[in-house]
DNA sequence: CGATTTTGACCCTAC
DNA sequence: AGTAGGGTCAAAATC
């Protein structure tokens, strides 16, 4: 059992899904070769969004909107990219607008005020290199005080999260959490940081669901924005990823790679 | 009683 | 080849 250390037991198990990565890496994806594999295969199987049907999805959205001003991030940048983290235009971090990681993966993220997020995103890059960067679909820090508030409405995606280790990373103080989706099957995984004071600090997306949110999420019953309409076309068909989901998804990504984040992503 | 969390140990990968 | 660090497992505890 243990001996299969894990990552590479849900590779085979969902290496039967088609490879389907969000990331705007996905150029990366294609050059990096196995090690995202490793990923890929496990959540890229699924991977879509976080939500085929939700588009609110992990990061989210009450938490945001209900710190529209809290991170002191405009909420324009949100409106860019706010809800569509695989949307490749994903507008690098306010403050880190330079950060080839963080445009680079079409997750975005916040950082606490109380961190420098330059000093936070080194880290991630020097203790994060490739595999998780390329193979991370959505990545959200938590901004502000108010992320405490958040934490909640964050961890309650509308999907149900078991909570399977919990590791103190060198490069902070802060405790690390990993999580599993409860849905049989479900790949999707990810890795919660909070600071010393118990908020959340960032979120990491690995994979995506093969199902949607469950209905009645014992944890997000009360997301209003379970029901969100958002439009999630191209994605919604996470359900049945074909080719043409992937092609979308993927020359959406590229695009938007290529676009913004390809020049200072290639460093 | 079942599901989830906690926690230490183990495994894998990168350096 | 060895070490460090991150990620996962799994038994026990808790809810």
């Amino acid at each position: 059992m243990a001996s299969s250390g894990g990552s590479l037991n849900p590779s085979t198990t969902t290496s039967q899904y088609p490879s389907f990565c969000f990331s705007t890496s996905f150029t990366d994806l294609m050059s990096s070769s196995h090690e995202d594999s490793n990923w890929a295969s496990l959540g890229g199987g699924n991977n879509g969004i976080e939500s085929p049907k939700q588009p609110p999805t992990p990061f989210s959205p009450s938490s945001f909107l209900s710190t529209p001003t809290a991170a002191g991030f405009s909420s324009n940048q949100f409106l860019d990219s706010p809800f569509f983290p695989f949307n490749s235009n994903i507008v690098p971090s306010p403050t880190t607008g330079n950060f080839p990681e963080e445009t680079k993966y079409s997750d975005f993220s916040f950082l606490p005020q109380t961190r420098p997020l330059s000093s936070k995103m080194e880290e991630q890059v020097k203790s994060q290199p490739q595999d998780w960067s390329t193979s991370e679909i959505q990545k959200t820090k938590s901004e502000s005080t108010h992320q405490y508030l958040s934490d909640q409405t964050r961890l309650e995606d509308g999907y149900n999260w078991r909570k399977y280790g919990q590791k103190q990373v060198k490069g902070s103080e802060n405790p690390r959490s990993y999580y599993k989706c409860t849905y049989p099957n479900c790949p999707t995984k990810k890795k919660v940081e909070r600071n010393l004071e118990g908020h959340i600090t960032e979120i990491v997306y690995k994979g995506n669901h093969s199902h949607s949110k469950p209905q009645n999420a014992k944890k997000s019953s009360s997301n209003s924005y379970n029901d969100v309409p958002i439009d999630n076309n191209h994605f919604d068909s996470s359900a049945s990823f074909g080719e043409d989901d992937f092609e979308q998804a993927s020359s959406l990504s590229k695009s938007g790679d290529d676009h913004e984040n390809e020049p200072e992503a290639k460093r």
